[in-house]
DNA sequence: GTACAATTATTGTAATGACAAATAAATTTA
DNA sequence: TAAATTTATTTGTCATTACAATAATTGTAC
């Protein structure tokens, strides 16, 4: 059963509660999805949003906090996650010099790799998930997205 | 760091890119939101949903199958939470007398009353979240995620 | 400079989730 | 009707997440 059938089936107080259930199954949809694209790599999807966001940092580290927030995820657990991509070799961890306190955390040349080879899954995950929504309707959802709190 | 802010933050491939990556931290947002308002009642979301998806039977019962398909859940955990909803007594669990290899679930009077407790609080956030969209945006938003395959 | 608060990260632990294997009942097949 | 297959659920196990408590460093008020 999928989204668009579960939807169905349900009785919804409001337009705003519909949304939001639409909204995390979607979510968990495409969660599920792109899981499944990775797992042959041995790599959570929160691994490899560290991953990228790391790539988006263009050799410059991240600190824990950082990433933290734009996985929108716990400190606790970033900490962890960071150790494995740390055992495997994907990052490097050191303290930040001028305030010791911080750790740096950067994409290494093997993370960079495997990243590469993971991005070509992902995408075509993205690319089927959204195939029959034109440009401009994937604007506009950009565009209702961010009006969201 | 909000979801808008965090967005401006990354560099996208594509506009599938953002827009999938867009939805995972909406849906990252709303389930933090929603978990917290559930956090007095000390029940779940997956536990919230699935006394509101027995609601919705309206005194017909469900079987895990069902709760399952709904929930984007695996069955194996759906039988483990329906166990902490029967231990606080929200849910009662008969066998199916026409299959006895399927579980019927059904919403109790006291599930029924902590639900509409909870529903107090939960559309609260949910309004709040969705508040500056109008309605007829939302239903834009809700045709556009029906897209999503 | 010392005391106290704030920041940044880690550790411990319980709850939840993912996945594989096992059980039990019903259905199909030989 | 016995055996094999399918359906529905449960159990076991490990990974991930949530939450609370702790540690280490820095910033600030006196």
């Amino acid at each position: 059963m999928d989204v668009e059938q579960i939807i169905q089936t349900k009785s919804f107080h409001s337009l705003e509660q519909r949304t939001v259930i639409h909204l995390l199954l979607v979510g968990n949809r495409i969660s599920e999805l792109v899981g499944q694209a990775l797992k042959p790599f041995g790599i959570s999807m929160q691994q490899f949003n560290v991953l990228r966001i790391l790539r988006g940092q263009k050799g410059a580290p991240s600190n824990l906090n950082t990433l933290n927030e734009r996985m929108i995820s716990r400190m606790s657990n970033t900490t962890r996650l960071v150790d494995k991509l740390l055992e495997r070799g994907f990052v490097s961890r050191t303290i930040c010099e001028s305030n010791r306190r911080k750790i740096e955390i950067t994409l290494t040349a093997s993370g960079a790799e495997i990243l590469s080879r993971m991005d070509i899954v992902v995408r075509e995950v993205e690319n089927d998930l959204m195939k029959n929504i034109s440009d401009e309707d994937l604007k506009t959802l950009n565009l209702l997205l961010n009006r969201i709190n």
